[in-house]
DNA sequence: TTTCCTTTCCAAAACGTTTTGGAAAATCTC
DNA sequence: GAGATTTTCCAAAACGTTTTGGAAAGGAAA
């Protein structure tokens, strides 16, 4: 069917050496056989075998991503988002990105081993860190190159591209705040992963900050189930609480459950209750009202995973590649001036000045 | 690191050859040096490297799949589902998935060109197909193995699977009339796709059959947005029509809107409005009122799919597998009796009758 | 004992590249 | 024109498997 280095250089009657050389740009080619070979190679149409190019150089140019059991339960929009952005960066470099969707916790552990000591791969991602990550020590034991989004307990360097959940949360409380919110309450995500914490430290920070007592009632983590209809539930709960929130902060998807509970209470984002989400997908700008997010660069977060991930597999050293992105808010329509808005300090201001910070 | 055959070999005082036979299990080897070699295998923690062994046996062991640029204005959920099936089949054939997220329609192609072209995959599964669909052509070109989820316009001999959308939307029609519905809107998905058409033809054949007049002002497409999105414009917008529906089909996550629109509008569905969806994903269970859907098995679909592709490597006939699955209702809340109830038939009955047919 | 099967093993080739370590040819230097 | 240097090419080895086509050893049949 389609040619071969063997008969591309019998047909140019030249080496397979040279013809490899010439099309690889070494300089020990002349310039004139380099074009001929160059020409040939174009008009045959071709293209080295990765396998055989692959055995060769020992190394799989491969790289590999196993999706973790659940993933649709946090948001597949959010992974075909983030796969996008990798694999767009990934298809420039003769790579391949190869997928393992895990059904379960020992599967996923499997499906890892797998890519690493079946050599299928020189190098994967990890997202949804939990808090102990076996794989983080895992790979780390095996020498594995691997780069996380986001971050985990384990002493051991490794590479990472985290948001700063903390301070976005912290900051979302204040900006709460200022629009005249005491009662704000956080339904976030589970509990066992890494980045849900975070964002629980800032709320918490944020609160104390401002002199709110923390109220445990206010702070839910759903679990099980999907963001959507675990933000569904606790609206409802915390709507009916005697001394209900009057502001809502939500981990990823759940906002969509919020505004729909608050919908089949009567209330109105916005206006009744104000709503800041986590994750800036397309959902957020269509949904009713338009949600206010807080927003991580989602496509370009999984550009730079490529290339840390890259710099790993050359050998660079994990610690050099630990960075912390600073999310951005997007002001919609759910937030609104609280019931305490008369001792607010001015919103503009305020906004004004968190765009200032966040900017990239 | 770790070991190879000829270390392995060494370490055993037999031939490679006699080792890789006795993994591979031929007869040619003793029961003796057979469970001697596992043994020592086991021991030294020995895996064949994959890359020389698809240099060898001519085959990558890969399947490729590339989704198509506006995979998550579909439904990001969906892909992963359908991924799910597919790679829980495929690891244990000792296959890797190798996917590309493409981001504009050029790229899509130039994807597919790389894995086809590129030997980097035995086959591919198509998604999304489109009525005229150049990457069939293309692909029947090549003569190279590929199953579609979905199905075209083009002569071609090619495997697919897909759902009866015809089928299941007149008995949609059906069921919403017999439940006393005569003004039934349709808000389908994009036109340029071959399945919404199926789902059209299904809606009009379902109408005729009921001596329903159509009325071109109640079949809606969206394009360009999110389901989501979609869903909900269309359904302000039919709802104020003068002679609004009572009861709306709806294409994949168009439900979500729809459900969401009618709640901006006061209305409730099931109540108000009778809304039925495609595509039963967790989601659907969740919303308020959960959704009557007519649902594809998604996760066997993806099986299925792996199965009739390592078929077609093996050399079997395309037009051997080209099966068209019966898609099942599943009955929640949001569905109840139409303005025109009194002449209804027995829903009752029909609902027993259509559990009946669709079963599986 | 000889002949003919079986059983059990293995050397060598092959898959399609890239890299290594020259060698021949061309050019330069004096 | 001889020697030194640079330019241009290539044969052979290597990557780690599997497959091919025997060969040696052992036993059964004559």
């Amino acid at each position: 069917m389609s040619i071969n280095l063997k008969q591309l250089s019998k047909i140019l009657k030249l080496s397979p050496t040279t013809v490899s050389r010439a099309l690889a740009g070494y300089d020990d080619v002349s310039e004139r056989t380099r074009q001929r070979v160059q020409k040939a190679a174009e008009l045959h149409g071709y293209q080295p075998n990765p396998v055989a190019r692959r055995l060769q150089k020992g190394r799989t140019e491969a790289i590999g991503i196993v999706l973790p059991p659940g993933t649709n339960y946090f948001s597949g929009t959010f992974f075909t988002e983030l796969l996008g952005g990798i694999s767009e960066h990934l298809s420039q470099s003769e790579h391949d990105l190869v997928i393992a969707i895990a059904p379960d916790m020992e599967s996923e552990f499997q499906a890892l081993r797998r890519m690493v000591e079946g050599k299928r791969v020189d190098g994967v991602f990890l997202v949804q860190s939990r808090i102990h990550d076996a794989r983080i020590q895992y790979l780390h034991e095996k020498q594995f190159p691997f780069v996380v989004y986001g971050r985990t307990e384990t002493p051991e360097p490794y590479a990472y591209i985290d948001m700063n959940g903390t301070r976005i949360f912290q900051e979302a409380c204040e900006y709460l705040y200022d629009l005249g919110h005491r009662r704000i309450a956080f339904i976030n995500g589970p509990e066992e992963l890494f980045f849900p914490r975070c964002c629980k430290m800032g709320y918490l920070q944020g609160l104390e900050k401002l002199g709110i007592p923390f109220d445990p009632k206010l702070l839910r983590h759903w679990h099980g189930t999907t963001a959507e209809n675990g933000g569904y539930r606790h609206t409802l709960d915390l709507m009916r609480l005697p001394d209900p929130p009057t502001a809502l902060l939500c981990f990823t998807e759940a906002s969509q459950g919020v505004l729909r509970g608050l919908g089949d209470l009567g209330l109105q984002g916005g206006r009744d209750v104000s709503v800041i989400g986590y994750d800036d997908l397309e959902v957020a700008r269509y949904s009713s009202p338009p949600l206010t997010t807080m927003s991580p660069p989602v496509r370009q977060v999984g550009q730079r995973l490529v290339e840390v991930l890259f710099a790993l597999i050359q050998g660079a050293e994990p610690h050099h590649f630990q960075e912390i992105w600073e999310p951005a808010f997007v002001f919609r329509k759910s937030t609104g001036p609280g019931p305490w808005s008369s001792q607010a300090r001015s919103p503009a201001t305020f906004g004004a000045e968190t765009l200032a910070r966040t900017g990239t």
